[in-house]
RNA sequence: UAAGCAGGCUACCUUAUCGCUCUGGCGGUGAACGUCAGAGAGGAAAGUCCGGACACCAUAGUGCAGUAUAGCGGGUAACGCCCGUCGUUCCAUUUUAAUUUCUAUUAGGAUGGAAAAGGACCAGUGCAACAGAAAGCAAGUACAGUUCGGCUGUAGUGAAACCAGGUAAACUCUAUACGGUGAAACGUCACGUAAAUCGGUGUUUGAGGGCUGCACGCCCGAAUCGAAGGGUAGGCGGUUCGAACCUUUGGGUAACUAAAGGUCUAGAUAAAUGAUAAGGAGCCCCGAUGUAUUUCGAGGUGUACAGGAUCCGGCUUAUUGGCCUGCUUUUUUA
RNA sequence: GGCCCUGUGGCGCAACUGGAUAGCGCAUCUGACUACGAAUCAGAAGGUUACAAGUUCGAAUCUUGUCAGGGUCA
């Protein structure tokens, strides 16, 4: 473990609704771990696939974004509708940083087959990231 | 003024807030990060249909096979692309001749435009449904003419009929070109496992490899091939200054090219150009005025096709609006 | 990013060295048989051979270009 510092954790809060290549998720192995062990909620035409992740890196959620090519053929559209979609997970994700513990990777899937407009995935956003917390809690209240 | 055809250019704009990628400066030991400044998708970026650059494989070699192209000349790094030109076919106009009351038909010439994969059945092989005597090496119907010789002409079937017949986007032949594989090429750093198991072949009598379909030749050569299984699928270079773009002058009918001067113009990698709000050009529709252009008011839309992925030259396909140039036809005025 | 393959009724397939009505099985519909159904028998419908252009007298077949679907690679 050359370069965990985990002293580093916490970022500065000076940028709020940045969504930088730090916190993208890349690697094809958790990609693998959210397909295969992660769970998921929806709310049409959102879905977020999820998981706890070891403290490894500086970062404390890794976020991706999926639109399948099956349902876009063009590749305009479908990039359109990916920057929605990171547009709304940025300046939405100050909630999950302030209410959540540990570390997590994100995969948002875009299940709808017209193009919406900024409002819809916005709400769309919302209402899966409030599921989210929901699920957790009762998770962890579980425990 | 309007319409049509051909060619070229262009790709909505402004402000505010939040945000993305790269480069440079400053702060920071460094990284992260912060801050300031600059740059940030196309005419097709697409399809991957051709041609190259570049990289590796012998210094890229020989023969066969295979693939592609096809009048002639030029351009180009090269091309299946582009330009010019010849012939062919089609269309339009015009003219001549014959027939005809006219319309029109046939044959020939001229002018203009358009189209096309436009070598060779005088090397050989094959193919031709139906119809027809006969569709290829053998035969033959009817009528007429006749120098009486299966000599000549006509008719009928058919897309094609006796003729050196048709057909090569049939095999093939001729000429020319092409070695193969492709940035997942290739180089390098790091991480990590199994130097294990089973089977085959082999060490100068040469296994196997050098990703070519085969043969030869050349080089490397002590381990290697297959099965099942295990590990890693990360970073950097290649990677953006290039057959680059713009302007002027000279050469050329043109495609294009030479010289001089100037410019720097994306480098992402789960993949950067966005989101929200307001407003304005433009376009469409409705109403009023009006012969019409126009003007005023209200509403809608505010764009088509579409996103770089090593880089160039073409081709093909998709596509909305605007502007410019040339040609043809038409209207008005003088 | 590169390379390769395939498109024929609703489904699965033939016909592919060009020759005319594009055929077969299952499925569908109608009728018969039966008290009713299944099975069986008889009959019918359903195709611009993915689309467009070309070569040819003639194209599912040959050539070219589009579109759609699938496979493969370190």
């Amino acid at each position: 473990m050359p370069r965990a510092r985990l002293g580093r954790f916490t970022k500065p809060m000076s940028k709020v609704f940045s969504y930088p290549k730090s916190e993208k998720l890349k690697n094809k192995k958790t990609i693998d771990l959210l397909f295969s062990e992660g769970k998921s909620v929806s709310k049409y035409p959102l879905k977020l696939i999820y998981a706890q992740t070891a403290p490894f890196f500086n970062t404390q959620i890794e976020a991706g974004v999926t639109v399948p090519k099956r349902n876009f053929k063009s590749a305009v559209t479908r990039n359109r509708i990916k920057r929605l979609l990171r547009e709304a997970y940025r300046i939405n994700k100050q909630e999950v940083f302030n209410n959540t513990e540990g570390r997590f990777a994100f995969l948002f899937l875009y299940l709808g087959k017209e193009v919406p407009t900024f409002k819809q995935v916005e709400k769309g956003m919302k209402v899966v990231l409030q599921r989210f917390f929901e699920a957790e809690i009762t998770q962890n209240r579980k425990k």
